[in-house]
DNA sequence: CTGAAAGCGCTTACAG
DNA sequence: CTGAAAGCGCTTACAG
C-alpha cells in the first residue's frame, strides 16, 4: 500500500546529516549551542524529507504535551462556540492545541469521569465553562494541572478563573423590565443549582426589591427539571408580563413556544435573554439581552491560560472579575 | 508543593500487586489469557491508587492515539459548531477525542502549514469541513490517516467524504424566489473559488434559466473579496429584489444592513439562506433558508469516521451524496 | 559545541 | 496464563 512513504524520525535526519539525534533535537528546538552550519544542514535536510516531529514522544519525555483541554456542556449555544473560537485560537498562535471533553450531558459539572478521560492526555492546562463536582475540588488541585474556570465563578471552590458579575447583569435586566412598565415578572433558568443562573435571578429580584415588588415562588423555573410546556401555560395563565431568561437560547425557546399561542414578544409581554448571541453572529437585533463583553472576556480567558501555563501560577490572585455587563435593547421588550 | 501525589505509573500498579508492568497491562487493556483473581487484584489496585493511563506514552507505542483531527475555518457559524458537537460527542462515546486546528483565517483551504500542526499529533483520523489545497492532495493521500471532507465534495480529488448536493439546493431556492414573484435576483457568495459556493449559485441559475430569466453578471457577489457596503448601495440602486445568500450568516448580515437603509426583509425584498441556522438555535423561524438536514448529517459524519478508524478504508465508496436538501419558509421572503 | 546513554510510560512480540 | 526484554520517538541530563 504505502509508497515507500515510510515515517521520517529524528534518527533519519541524524543519519542523513551525519550528526547525532540529540543534535539535530537540539537544533530544531532552538537550544543554545550549535554552529550555523549545522543549523542549515538540519533544516535542509528535514525540509528534503518532510520531517515531522511526534509530539506524543515530546510530550512523553518532555513531560508538556502543548495541549490544553477545553470542557464544556456543548457546542450549541453560541456563547461557547464563540468563545471557545477565539480562545482556541489564540492558544493555537501559541503553539497549543485544544483538545475538546464533554460531559456528555451527564451533568452540569465536571465528575471523575469526565477528569479520568482529560488527565489521560496530560493536557498542560484545563480551562473548564463547567464547574467543578464539589468532590472534584481536592483532586484537581492536587492534579497541579493549571486549571481555569472560564465564565463562572471559581472563589467558592478557591480556584483560579474569570467571571463577570452575573448579580449585576441580572439587576440591569430587571430595571429594563420595571422601566418598561412590566410588573408580573418571571424567571426562567436552567438548573437550580448552578450558581450563574441563580446569580442572575438574584440580581433580577434585588431589582424588584428596589420597587417594593418581589419574584413570585411559582414565578421561578429551572427549565432542565421541569416540563416546558407546563411552564408557558402556566405563564399565560397567571398573565405574566416580563420575563428574565438565563440566556438567549432559552429566551427564544420561550418566544417561540409564544408565537404558537399567538402571543408576541415586545406586544404581549416583555423578554430579557444574556450573551447577546445575535451579535455574535451578526443577526438582526430582536431579543433584548444583557451583553457580558463576550469577545474581550475570552481574550481574556485565553491570556491568562497562557499566562499560567508560561509558569506564573502562584502568584495570580484566585478571581478576578474583570467586566461589567450592560444592556442591549431588542424589540422583545416594549419601547420606552 | 506536591502532597507527595506523585504521578502514578503501571509499575506502581505492579509493584503493588506483585504482577509485572506487562500483566497489568494486559488487564487494563482486556486481552486475553488473565484469571479472575488477576483482574481483581488489578482493578482493586488501581482504583486505590487512582491510576489514570497516559494516553501519550500508549499512543507512542501502540501507534493508535485515539484522536481525531477537525479542521475547520471557525466555530462562529453554527453550522461548524452545531456539526462538531455532534460529531465529537459520537467520537467521545467510542473512546476518541477530538483535537481542533483552525486555519485561523489563512484561507479557505487545508495547506501545509495546518497539515503540518495536524500530523505532529498523529491522529488515527481526520475530519475536515476545509477542502484541501490542490498541491495537498497527494501530501493527504500518502499519509494514509483516514481523511474525510465534511460537507464539501471531494470527488474532484479523489477523496473520501460526505456532501449534501449543493446544486439542488440552490434550485430550491431559486424556484421559492421566483414563485414569490421576485424577478430581480442576486447572489450573495463567499468566495469565488469555493465550490460549495459555486454550486448553489449554480443552482440558482438553472432555476433562473427554466423560467427564461439569467443572472446578471453584476449582480453575483462574494463577501469574502469585496467591499459589503459598496454591495449593499449596488443591490438597491438596481433595485433587486430577490436575494439567494451563501448561508444564513451572509443573509443575516445583508437584513440588517439594509434594516439601516430602511429596508425590510419579507416586504421591500425577499431573501434566502442557507443551513437553517436558526432551528439549529431553537430561534423564532425568520429567515427563509435551505436545510440539509444536519444533524443527521453529522452523525453520518462521525459514522463514516468511526467506520473507517476501524479499517474498514479501502472498501468504501470514496464518496456519498447522502441527503436531499428541502426548503423552509420564514418571513423573510413574500407569502405566496 | 557535539555525542552516547538513559528513560518518559506504555504495548508488543517472544519465551516459558 | 504470566514475565523479561525491547522499543515507540523523542528530550534530558551528563561527558567530553
Amino acid at each position: 500500500m504505502a509508497e515507500g512513504k515510510k515515517k521520517i524520525t529524528l534518527r533519519d535526519i541524524a543519519e542523513k546529516t551525519g550528526l547525532s539525534v540529540n543534535t539535530v533535537s537540539r537544533v530544531l528546538n532552538k537550544k543554545p549551542y550549535y554552529t550555523k552550519e549545522v543549523e542549515e544542514k538540519v533544516n535542509a535536510a528535514c525540509k528534503e524529507l518532510g520531517y515531522i516531529v511526534d509530539m506524543n514522544a515530546s510530550g512523553l519525555r518532555s513531560g508538556s504535551t502543548k495541549t490544553v483541554a477545553i470542557l464544556y456542556d456543548d457546542l450549541i449555544n453560541p456563547y461557547y462556540s464563540y468563545t471557545t473560537d477565539i480562545i482556541s485560537k489564540r492558544l493555537e498562535e501559541k503553539g497549543y492545541n485544544c483538545i475538546m471533553f464533554s460531559n456528555n450531558d451527564r451533568s452540569p459539572y465536571v465528575d471523575y469521569e469526565l477528569m479520568r478521560s482529560v488527565m489521560a492526555r496530560k493536557p498542560d492546562g484545563i480551562l473548564s465553562y463547567l464547574e467543578p463536582a464539589a468532590d472534584m475540588v481536592d483532586f484537581i488541585k492536587n492534579s497541579e494541572i493549571p486549571f481555569i474556570i472560564f465564565g463562572r465563578d471559581g472563589t467558592q471552590y478557591g480556584m483560579t478563573g474569570l467571571s463577570v458579575d452575573e448579580v449585576y447583569g441580572g439587576r440591569l435586566a430587571g430595571e429594563h423590565l420595571l422601566e418598561c412598565g412590566y410588573r408580573n415578572i418571571a424567571y426562567v433558568g436552567s438548573w437550580h443549582d448552578v450558581k450563574v443562573c441563580l446569580d442572575r435571578q438574584n440580581g433580577l429580584e434585588q431589582a424588584l426589591a428596589e420597587k417594593g415588588l418581589s419574584l413570585a415562588p411559582d414565578h421561578v423555573f429551572y427549565i432542565r427539571e421541569q416540563d416546558f410546556g407546563q411552564m408557558v401555560d402556566k405563564l399565560l395563565e397567571d398573565n405574566v408580563d416580563g420575563i428574565l431568561c438565563f440566556n438567549d437560547m432559552i429566551a427564544f425557546l420561550l418566544t417561540e413556544a409564544l408565537i404558537e399561542r399567538g402571543k408576541h414578544a415586545g406586544e404581549d409581554y416583555g423578554i430579557v435573554g444574556f450573551d447577546n448571541i445575535q451579535q455574535m453572529m451578526r443577526m438582526p437585533r430582536f431579543l433584548t439581552t444583557v451583553d457580558a463583553g463576550s469577545h474581550e472576556f475570552a481574550e481574556e480567558g485565553a491570556d491568562m491560560m497562557l499566562d499560567l501555563l508560561s509558569g506564573a501560577e502562584e502568584e495570580r490572585e484566585p478571581f478576578r472579575n474583570t467586566h461589567k455587563s450592560f444592556l442591549v435593547k431588542g424589540r422583545s421588550t416594549r419601547e420606552i
